[in-house]
DNA sequence: GTCTATAAATAGATAGAC
DNA sequence: GTCTATCTATTTATAGAC
């Protein structure tokens, strides 16, 4: 019998762990409240500082987990043998597909970039570089193989990021838009913003634009 | 004699509005300290709540205030009697020259996205419905004109705004990133990712992407 | 591993003199 | 309009029992 009878071992981390990405993507890490975050968890306030060390180890935890699965999504993508053309359009379903698992990520990642990465470590550091060096090795691949123009991985890399961070975090922001008058706002799919960014995307850098 | 020894009228008023919107930037509405706005405009603490009726609507001032800018200047293009092409360049540009005028924008801007739009009023609501409205019709024109194929404005105001507030926003985090590995992360410049919005913007419009 | 109680610091806000 | 002093509430964090 490796359970308790009522609690599986690790549910306490797990909930806080999910509880604090919600407070934090919420209210920003100045502005979480621990307490909050226990009583949303069902925990023990005092169960933060017995499983993490502080608040900001527990938010450090958070934003490692969540930029570590990215990058590995991302690295794997690069490291694949598919064409460049797929090596972008994986590229941009990573992100895609880990900002919807993670439904707290993109808030987050919004804030971290607002506060100019000052609660980062360097392993997330890291992240965040392999992230971009990762699209700029399948930017130059396609160039070697003659069917990419060069073309500033930073450029393409905040035209993909920046809109898809955008869409999904401003699912809240939408709806009351929708309800004061910007009719549609709400209406509007994940699909709908992947196709158009992979079309343009591939389109930039094959040279298609006039 | 319209002003007084040292200091002109208004003065502490807007050192405070300067002050607040660094420190709205650096930490979020939750994360932002009277105290410390107070020290940063070399003003007393008091006067906060004596200008201003609390930290609360003081966050609120600064919101209208930039949120306004960039609708006016919206409206101003969308109402001109330029063409849909020059429309929408002049849209890119009211957003980037607001963007950089006012510093802290795009990181307030960005937080308030992650919160949901919580702190907003009517009156800025309505901005905002504003500039997305008056790119539905930039767009509608140049569909009526026979120049721009039909697209939903949600996903182009996405692909434009986003880059824009990401590229302003991140300078401090692009420095960081320089600094660890990434090579050239810092050298971008604004005129670069401007251009780039236009063409792509433009391309998407008058359906040039094969 | 979990709980109660509480310490210690810091926050937003105001009263009242000048 | 500006300053000092202070009130009150909240917050992170820990000690110690179970």
């Amino acid at each position: 019998m490796a359970r308790r009878t009522t609690t599986a071992v690790g549910d306490t981390r797990r909930a806080l762990l999910d509880a604090a990405a919600a407070e934090f993507a919420a209210r920003g890490y100045a502005g979480a409240n621990v307490d909050r975050i226990a009583r949303a968890a069902r925990v023990n306030k005092a169960m933060i500082y017995y499983h993490f060390r502080s608040k900001a180890a527990l938010y450090r935890e958070i934003i490692r987990d969540m930029f570590d699965a990215v990058a590995a999504r991302v690295r794997e993508v690069a490291g694949s043998g598919a064409s460049p053309e797929n090596k972008v359009r994986g590229f941009i379903a990573a992100i895609a597909i880990e900002g919807e698992a993670r439904p707290h990520f993109p808030r987050i990642w919004l804030r971290e970039i607002a506060e100019g990465a000052e609660h980062i470590d360097a392993g997330t550091l890291r992240d965040a570089r392999d992230v971009l060096g990762a699209l700029g090795s399948i930017i130059e691949e396609g160039c070697r193989a003659g069917r990419f123009h060069p073309a500033n991985p930073l450029v393409i890399h905040a035209t993909i990021v920046a809109p898809l961070m955008f869409f999904f975090a401003t699912g809240k922001f939408r709806q009351k838009l929708d309800r004061h008058g910007a009719r549609g706002a709400a209406r509007i799919s994940r699909d709908e913003v992947v196709t158009h960014l992979e079309r343009v995307t591939l389109a930039v850098l094959e040279g298609r634009i006039a």
